[in-house]
DNA sequence: GTTCTAGAAC
DNA sequence: GTTCTAGAAC
């Protein structure tokens, strides 16, 4: 027997001016039996859907409900309980802008936190993301660029972070760059336009991945000073500088000033002239593009 | 990784 | 008053 846990904005607000404000009251609890379906007909408002597998003890609803907060919501107002809807990050197709999707809420805080930086996993394996792949890795554009052209390359091989290289994988990361630079080359305007290759010292994503980004960081995506700083300072690793420091040292190592990095003044990667502000910056980089 | 928003900066 | 960022939550 399985539980399903439905919660919706619209039962909130049914709660909040009907009943007394306790959590309990924002779940809406459907058993389905192994083979039953579940149809979802209401698409008027997001839903998170919950799954789990009924043991001989049922926990109490105390124990089952655990409501979270927004930085906002103040936790002594009962009327401040959490509704927002759970975006999938990652698993979308790679042209259109990103959609609200349910997402199974994990019961083990420790479990939920980070869902969000395994959704390369889940791109990786999606047809409708894929715009290369062989058997050894697959090209998925970034769901959020970054430039005009922002792509990412991925080993079909689980490899968690740079940490876990060692010389064995440098012809896997070989073939990552020739992919890169393949797809630079099919690229329309690739003559016109700068390309790095390269991996984020420290990236947030798990899951190894080169970048493939056109060097206008023309694109509404990117939005704050750590979006640029990991793209234009030394947090980007050129793929051949780390395949060098495999080859030279079996391992990558990472200083441990390297977030910092992310902190720096906004600074023009083409004249270096610092800008005070994101949209200052963006303002900046149009003069190089029309020059 | 993104979203959201309080409060800093202007 | 508006713009923008930093930091928490997810």
């Amino acid at each position: 027997m399985w539980t399903v846990w439905l919660w919706a904005k619209a039962i909130r607000l049914l709660v909040l001016t009907t009943f007394k404000p306790h959590v309990t009251h924002l779940y809406n609890q459907v058993s389905i039996k192994p083979g039953q379906r579940l149809h979802m007909v209401n698409q008027l408002y997001p839903y998170i859907v919950k799954f789990t597998e009924e043991t001989s003890t049922p926990r109490s609803s105390a124990e089952r409900i655990k409501p979270t907060k927004r930085p906002h919501e103040k936790s002594d107002n009962p009327a401040n309980i959490s509704t927002s809807s759970h975006t999938d990050h990652h698993a979308m197709n790679s042209g259109s802008p990103p959609q609200k999707k349910t997402q199974p809420p994990s019961s083990d805080k420790s479990e939920s936190a980070g869902y969000w930086s395994q959704g390369l996993k889940v791109s990786m394996q999606d047809p409708k993301m894929q715009v290369y792949k062989d058997d050894r890795v697959v090209v998925i554009k970034d769901k959020y660029p970054k430039a005009r052209y922002h792509w990412l390359v991925l080993p079909w091989d689980s490899i968690s972070s740079l940490k876990v290289l060692r010389s064995e994988h440098c012809d896997l990361l070989k073939h990552m760059q020739h992919v890169g630079d393949r797809m630079v080359q099919q690229c329309p305007d690739a003559q016109k336009r700068n390309f790095r290759l390269g991996y984020h010292a420290i990236p947030s994503m798990s899951h190894v991945h080169m970048h493939v980004i056109s060097q206008d960081f023309d694109s509404p995506c990117l939005k704050n000073k750590k979006h640029w700083n990991s793209f234009t300072t030394e947090y980007f690793i050129e793929s051949q500088d780390l395949i060098a420091m495999l080859e030279a040292d079996g391992k990558v190592t990472v200083k441990e000033s390297t977030n910092e990095l992310l902190k720096l003044p906004l600074r023009c990667h083409i004249c270096r002239k610092e800008q005070s502000t994101i949209p200052k910056l963006k303002d900046h980089l149009s003069i190089h593009r029309s020059s």
